[in-house]
DNA sequence: AGGTAATCGAGACGGTACGTCAGGTCTTATG
DNA sequence: CATAAGACCTGACGTACCGTCTCGATTACCT
């Protein structure tokens, strides 16, 4: 974010010295994000309180606040080192079976403790832009532009129509997970499926009969 | 909602009937309704406040701490109370006109003040389940209900595939545009119809060339 | 001090009822300002926080400040409450013998746990003028009232010259023993008498050797 | 003060002496003094914090700690060096009238800046004795000592008691216009003499009529 | 010229207290 | 009973300074 600027003020400098006092305290740094994710992960949002990450962080309050003066920017950085290295995305068959497998991916993931910390980052959105603004940048984007890359190979490949509305599918593909998250409504793989099924079933190149789609497109050949 | 069973626990007499003490002030919940409905409006969320709403109203905090023990209750019934007139349901010609006509009327109401109080009520509701139970119940079950209802007319008429997952097909017709909402971005009527082509492109019972569909769909004829 | 008129508007009013809300308790106000006086007393002005006391009283911050939105206010208030009782007059023989028992008795009020508080209210009213008129008011007014009968029987009985310039003269007798306290210099009885030896020498109606001066002032006999 | 002993603990060279490492800089000193100076002469005591004092000055805070572990000491010092030019003392005539142009002297004083000053000191000083000592050392005793020198001129003379008791005599002519600081009260020159003469007028060698005493003292003449 | 030893600036860090805001609970009196 | 008014406790907020600490960059003197 900006803590990176604040660090090393030169983006470019690769100069491993120049920052004059103090050197910022990884651990500390860590601890705190840790500490942060773990109350928004048990506790959900009530819980997730500056004064709390400082208790169970060991951290001085004023420590947390210098690094991240919003509640939603430190939701977010915990969110992102945290769960970085679990984003792993699937290789490759067709096009219409990657969406799915991201999809599927994407959904384990709100499921589990990570689900609990976008809702709180959300919630801490809706009273500060830049937490939102941050969240579509570090999460959301690097997902669609994932999507848009599987999508994109299947037009290529001739799997599916060339017309797409990229945007708007990924809005329903993604969209609904998402809101079901944040109404504590249940994410099950087959509800992922039958959502992806129904969506891209207009995509294809060839439309098919509604029952062939569900077991996944067969490229160009028919 | 409930304060009526509240006020009265006897059930049967939904008469005139006797109230031992002073009886509620129906005055008192309307300012109380109003101001919490302004003040979302306004500030949202972070002006709306307990207090906020008592000192806006003129009601006294232990007032409305007995009938709205929680702010979620509070926001929700302002909102269903405020807005309920605003929900015109569109009238009738293709199934997917009518769906495409309810989308904007939609997002419509999103755009306006409502939609500032959904997004409050959201997230009130992570902390409460009770309040995303009423919004469901209050606020989507109903559009859902009547979304349903245009599609089955649609597949009745032949228009429509008959096998649509419509569950699936109204998350991904609907959610996108409440994600949105949350997450800040414009919700513009082209982008509503976009959705709705790409999402409805694949649902119709003749599978048509794209540029067809984005030109409303013809019934059975061709 | 402005408390009163809280807790009763109308000044006049002597009517039992009047308060509408919850009454204050008389509970908390006395353990706040018991909390304070000790805190003064033991810690002495470093250790004299809101903070501190609201742990010592087991009332809450909140509570304090909505009573004694100033830490002088608190203070002050919590050394007359105290001390208010220890503040004895003396009896009456000659003029200048009382006054070196009221001296005395000053002295010995600043040697003890008052002192200590004096000082904070002194050091609190750098900041807040407010809190240096209810010293003045509260503290010094009263003993110079008295003071200055004192003198004034003096004088109608012979004792004293009639020219007397009054407020120079307390502040003389006065402020000495004051600074002293503040100085950390020692206040004991003996140099108390000095003080006032030299000083009342100049006020007798009879000027008097010295020496004389120093064992009361024989009344208009000689 | 100490600030040499700390630089060059070795004791004895006050020589042009061999520091080891960088000597201190005096701009820094100079700096920090004349921005403590000024921080307490404008904001007085709340404003005086040693951030402020580094942020203005330009001086970083780690310095003034090492220099002025107590920010008394700090006040104290620049105080002194502020104001140690002012230091007038009156010429001569009688000892009287020498007395009473020095205390106006003095007045004046504590009128202006160097009042603000007093206050901030004798604050800090009831936290930290070798502030308060550092205060009696600095500026009371030498103008104590002045005085001193004028009241036994005035004995020697044979103008004024051979049995004065001095110490007593100083404090009640010095203390009240302290204590009026203190309190904020007025300080001017006309109070200041009327308080002189009432304490003085027991002291003269030849008792007079009070209006006597008024007009300055006659030498010995009578 | 290089070493040693100090000053000085910059800033991170852990703390303490501040004063405020909101949430809830309670105690009274009145309608 | 429902209301209004307000006292009270709790917990968190965000801020200001404090005093300590770690660095690196100077700036001397002394080999």
């Amino acid at each position: 974010m900006d803590k990176a600027t604040r660090t090393r003020p030169t983006g470019a400098a690769r100069s491993p010295a120049k920052a004059p006092g103090r050197p910022r305290s990884d651990a500390t740094r860590q601890s705190v994000l840790r500490a942060a994710f773990e109350l928004l992960t048990e506790g959900g949002l009530a819980r997730f309180t500056i004064e709390g990450v400082a208790a169970r962080s060991g951290v001085a309050r004023t420590t947390i606040y210098r690094w991240w003066p919003k509640k939603g920017a430190l939701a977010m950085e915990g969110f992102l080192e945290a769960t970085a290295p679990e984003i792993r995305f699937p290789k490759t068959t067709s096009a219409v079976a990657d969406m799915k497998a991201q999809l599927r991916l994407c959904a384990k993931l709100l499921r589990g403790r990570a689900g609990r910390i976008i809702c709180g980052v959300i919630v801490e959105g809706q009273t500060d832009p830049e937490t939102i603004a941050a969240f579509i940048e570090g999460y959301l984007q690097p997902r669609r532009r994932e999507a848009r890359a599987i999508l994109q190979r299947g037009i290529d490949s001739g799997e599916m129509r060339p017309d797409l509305d990229m945007s708007a599918l990924l809005s329903a593909l993604y969209s609904p997970m998402h809101l079901r998250l944040l109404l504590g409504e249940p994410i099950d793989d087959a509800w992922v499926d039958s959502l992806a099924d129904t969506v891209l079933q207009g995509c294809l190149a060839t439309p098919t009969a509604p029952a062939q789609v569900r077991t996944a497109a067969p490229p160009r050949s028919a």
